[in-house]
DNA sequence: GGTCACTTGATATAATATTACACTTTTCCG
DNA sequence: CGGAAAAGTGTAATATTATATCAAGTGACC
């Protein structure tokens, strides 16, 4: 982890959000692709939160402004997110978070509180490495890695008292 | 590996089927569990193949033998295999596949063709211990690991003229 | 034989995701 | 500039995956 768990806790999320805005622009940017107003609006309700968001859920926000928002807009909208490498899909449970870490190369590796619902985005290189590396003696070439770690985070753990 | 890839894809695959059967009894018995009819023949149907198996798929084929099976039917079937360690749910493909080593404490890790949907059950001890380690050090109580390693296994990584 | 827990049947509906086609906007080349 | 091609969006319909609810059946055990 970069930053401790008590700094988290406590840290100011709007941050968090224009810095993921300002480097989706300049990540489509520098890959010439378009982040059109559809896009954005995506990924700034994705990162309304360090939880993992439905997809229905950011299509009723989205309704409510606009109510030609059907759910194709939204999908369209996460499909290209993710082809970016701005958001990731957390598959055990259908739903989607913002990259921590975008146009830097890593692996998808989660911590995803069962309690709380915060999805923690880490990178554990020797899984990565012993993951490929197993496979490969199998002879399997591997393209992709899901890594979805359930449990309980931290603040979740302690007793009521004590957060 | 504890087979050879080779030996995999010329294997009896009806022997297979007959162990996952025989060791199901035999674990529900040790359980107190009851492997119900309706249980028994969904999981037989998983073991049709090595690939994942989709609800309704299952659920396709149990109604054309009998009508009165519905998604309810194979959903409970389902969870009551998984919740035996009989089969596994595979998050990224939202399917099913039978358990190589069921009553044998394991994490869950899987090499899935994305060619032919083959699902191979892989152990790599370091992997889950990496992922323990890096989450208790965040203060995270890891209770379950979702791994699912995506790409092309070694059959569909031939060129044709040599399978 | 009664009762309790578990399992199943049946109906309905919720939640997640995609297809198809028409239309608009942007790009970009001559 | 103008206009064709590509990319993006709107719209309607539908496919796929999964669950809730309540009633009825089944087997285990005293």
């Amino acid at each position: 982890m970069s930053i401790s768990k008590q700094a988290f806790d406590r840290h100011d999320h709007s941050a968090c959000v224009v810095s993921a805005l300002d480097a989706a622009e300049l990540l489509c940017a520098r890959h010439g692709a378009r982040l059109t107003g559809r896009r954005r609006r995506v990924l700034e309700l994705v990162w309304r939160s360090h939880q993992a968001v439905k997809a229905y859920d950011l299509l009723a926000q989205m309704a409510r402004e606009d109510p030609s928002v059907k759910p194709p807009t939204v999908y369209r909208a996460l499909d290209f997110l993710i082809a970016q490498g701005l958001v990731h899909r957390i598959e055990s449970l259908n739903a989607f978070v913002g990259c921590v870490r975008p146009g830097q190369a890593h692996h998808e590796q989660f911590l995803i509180c069962d309690d709380c619902g915060t999805v923690q985005e880490v990178e554990v290189p020797e899984v990565g490495r012993s993951l490929t590396k197993a496979a490969t003696s199998a002879g399997f070439q591997a393209d992709h890695q899901t890594i979805e770690v359930h449990g309980r985070c931290d603040t979740c753990c302690q007793p009521a008292s004590r957060r």
